[in-house]
RNA sequence: CGCGGGGUGGAGCAGCUAGGUAGCUCGUUGGGCUCAUAACCCAAAGGUCGCAGGUUCAAAUCCUGCCCCCGCAACCA
């Protein structure tokens, strides 16, 4: 049997589910299915990406552990999966992915030696150890070359040309692969073949390559990242992420371990296909490839660079802007197959599209509700009206011939015969090229002939008609057969819903295991009982719909102005009790380096005993006599076995938040409250 | 000269690689029909294909120049 392998990016773990991720796993699953269709032993990995410095500061911002954390987002990721049946259960992914895996690990790492135990092309050795010393951008998580950042008047310290931040030099022992040695091979590879596309993308990618490449770091000490998969051999350092996440591809399906074994790496590998967002393409190709060309393993495929979704007016979606598509927001009003026929069918695959809740309300009620989802209704309501809901025979006999024509029904059904199959195979041909929405679109060219036969033929009046119960019979087996040609072509783009129709007609059988090029005019039994006919698309009120989501993001919006602008209350403020204090002595804290020990007067019976963090930067004759601002009311502390009753304020500047202490400008009494 | 995408009837897009009557969906207007999810069918209105040059018998499509719009903090397919 031929085997079809395609993944999903591993989703970085650091960020909860969106849009593109749904995006990007739905086509997945939509082509997974097809092909399953088709004939071929699939498997579909999808996933996340859990190592890194930004998994390690998230997890430190939600204090959590680095695991937690990727425990957590990796959670989401497979509760939203779920919820759009995308998971192993609903016929979805058949593994999701974490680079945490204990087996990726380990066949990670035999994937670096082998790259490592390998020469270049050019004869060099793959993997060295080097110093690096570099402008390095945290934003990108790029380093930076003289023509990548720009040094402004005045400043010493370069910015990035993308973000206009200033970089970080960054000093360290790394290693390195020397993916200058490659380009050759890869433009050998990729220029002229189809395994990078679409071809807009893969100029792209060959123009890059062109300006030249430089090594690639893929490692950092571990004292500075220690949330990785460790080197080989060098347990002070961890890979840098490119060497651990790509390489996922191949661990998954049994590469360097045997947990996976089973899947079978060389039965699966041949035909792999990488879908991946146009921003991580360059990840996909130069530095997989390279790494693959390193290990001596073969390339995949294909890999195919799809376009990015924005919202209705062309802008990117983002947070500022609020103008994300919600997935909880798609998941409470919309049907998951809807939501599925829109992604495909909306977005040229391979370019940018526009998706705003009201365009997929309207792309829903037009191709669903009043397309397909009407074409079976109709259809389906007439056998149960005209024919006792039993499929008729669709044959006219000799005699009949005229009175078909002269309802403007074809005696034979070969013009529809040679529409459906012309249909089928542009269909096929379409989807086997990933252009989606022309394969669609050949389907709804088929729904749009069938409304006009009901239409010109009008049945309403046929039946009224003795001489024309054959040409209905016709019509009616005609459009109902159209219909089981749909379900089967439609089947991976809308499982449930073209299941649930091929039911309605009385069909029984798994359209998941049915070849659409094995469809042939006439399957449809003569005679079949059609099942209960109900609504597949309801129509979806757009204004009902628009209001109640309006609604719900203004409840968010004001739920995040409140948490984001920082600002509290004067009754807030009013807790505090900032008072001026005058300190009467100050002595160091006996084995600290920081603390010094004040009597402070606040103006009270007795003074207070006050310690404060400035031995490094205040001596205690300096702090003697001193008008300062205590925060009067603060819950006493035991520091050093002494109790501390309240804390003087100190502005905190530079790295090593050095201290200068805040005090007011004339004198005043002790004791009197800032306000 | 930062990088990239794009400018085609009211809206969203296809067509551009291999030049030859400008197409699709939605919307609008009028008509038809009633089996159906106020659906379906027919017809009409509506376009200087961003601008200016060039190549050509012929340019939305090829070449040159220009103008305009969008994305590029973080997250991120």
């Amino acid at each position: 049997m031929n085997t079809f392998y395609i993944t999903t990016p591993i989703y970085y773990a650091n960020s909860l589910p969106h849009l593109g991720h749904l995006y990007t796993t739905t086509v997945s699953d939509v082509v997974n299915r097809y092909k399953k269709q088709r004939g071929f032993e699939t498997y579909f990995l999808t996933g996340t990406d859990e190592h890194g410095i930004n998994i390690q500061r998230e997890a430190e911002k939600n204090k959590r552990t680095p695991q937690e954390q990727v425990d957590f987002v990796a959670g989401e990721l497979r509760k939203m999966f779920a919820d759009f049946g995308l998971n192993t259960e609903n016929g979805g992914y058949d593994i999701f992915m974490r680079t945490t895996n204990e087996f990726h690990k380990s066949a990670a790492q035999k994937f670096w030696v082998q790259m490592a135990e390998n020469e270049t092309p050019k004869g060099n050795s793959t993997i060295y150890k080097d110093f690096y010393k570099a402008w390095f951008c945290p934003a990108c998580a790029e380093f930076k070359t003289e023509m990548e950042y720009e040094i402004l008047d005045g400043e010493e310290i370069p910015r990035c040309l993308i973000h206009e931040k200033p970089l970080d030099r960054v000093e360290e022992e790394s290693y390195f692969f020397r993916l200058s040695d490659y380009d050759e091979i890869l433009l050998e590879k990729i220029e002229n073949t189809d395994l990078v596309r679409p071809e807009s993308r893969r100029n792209e990618i060959v123009s890059f390559i062109k300006s030249g490449l430089q090594d690639l770091s893929i490692s950092r000490e571990k004292k500075n990242v220690s949330w990785g998969v460790p080197v080989p051999g060098d347990d002070s350092h961890v890979m840098y992420v490119w060497v651990d996440a790509l390489s996922n591809y191949i661990t998954a399906i049994g590469y360097g371990n045997e947990e996976r074994e089973h899947i079978g790496f060389e039965k699966f590998w041949q035909n792999a296909h990488h879908f991946v967002g146009k921003d991580i393409l360059r990840f996909h190709t130069v530095y997989w490839f390279s790494f693959l060309l390193a290990a001596g393993i073969k390339l995949p495929k294909c890999v195919y660079a799809h376009g990015m979704w924005v919202d209705g007016d062309g802008r990117k979606m983002g947070k500022t802007l609020g103008n994300v598509i919600e997935p909880s927001i798609l998941q409470e009003h919309f049907q998951t197959d809807a939501l599925r026929y829109f992604l495909l069918n909306e977005m040229t695959f391979g370019k940018d599209g526009k998706f705003s809740y009201e365009n997929l309300i309207e792309g829903a009620n037009a191709g669903l509700a009043k397309g397909l989802g009407n074409l079976s209704s109709r259809t389906l309501s007439m056998i149960s009206k005209y024919r006792d809901g039993k499929v008729p025979d669709g044959t006219i006999h000799d005699e009949n011939f005229i009175h078909a024509k002269r309802a403007n029904v074809l005696p034979d059904e070969q013009d529809l015969v040679s529409t459906l199959e012309l249909a089928r195979d542009e269909f096929i041909r379409n989807f086997d090229e990933f252009n989606f929405s022309i394969a669609i679109e050949k389907v709804w060219d088929v729904i749009s002939k069938i409304d006009k036969m009901i239409t010109e033929s009008a049945p309403w009046n046929l039946i009224k008609d003795e001489n024309q119960q054959e040409t209905l019979n016709a019509v009616l087996y005609r459009s109902t057969e159209t219909l089981r040609w749909i379900c089967v072509l439609l089947y991976p783009v809308m499982p449930d819903s073209m299941q649930n129709i091929y039911s309605q007609i009385g069909l029984e059988g798994d359209l998941s295991e049915m070849n659409p090029a094995d469809l042939k005019y006439g399957d449809l039994p003569v005679g079949l009982e059609i099942g209960k006919a109900k609504p597949v698309f309801p129509r979806l009120d757009k204004n009902k719909i628009m209001k109640a989501i309006e609604a719900k993001k203004e409840e968010e919006r004001q739920a995040n102005e409140a948490a984001e602008n920082n600002y509290i209350g004067i009754e807030d403020f009013i807790k505090v009790e900032l008072k001026v204090g005058e300190v009467l002595e100050c002595e160091p804290v006996p084995k600290s380096d920081k603390l010094l020990k004040c009597k402070v007067d606040l103006g009270e019976e007795n003074p207070r005993q006050i310690l404060a963090g400035m031995a490094q930067h205040y001596s205690p004759e300096e702090m003697k006599g001193k008008k300062i601002v205590v925060v009067a009311n603060l819950k006493p502390r035991k520091m050093m076995g002494m109790e501390s009753q309240g804390m003087i304020c100190a502005a905190s500047i530079g790295n090593d938040d050095k201290p200068v202490l805040a005090t007011v400008m004339e004198d005043t009494p002790n004791g009197a409250r800032l306000r």
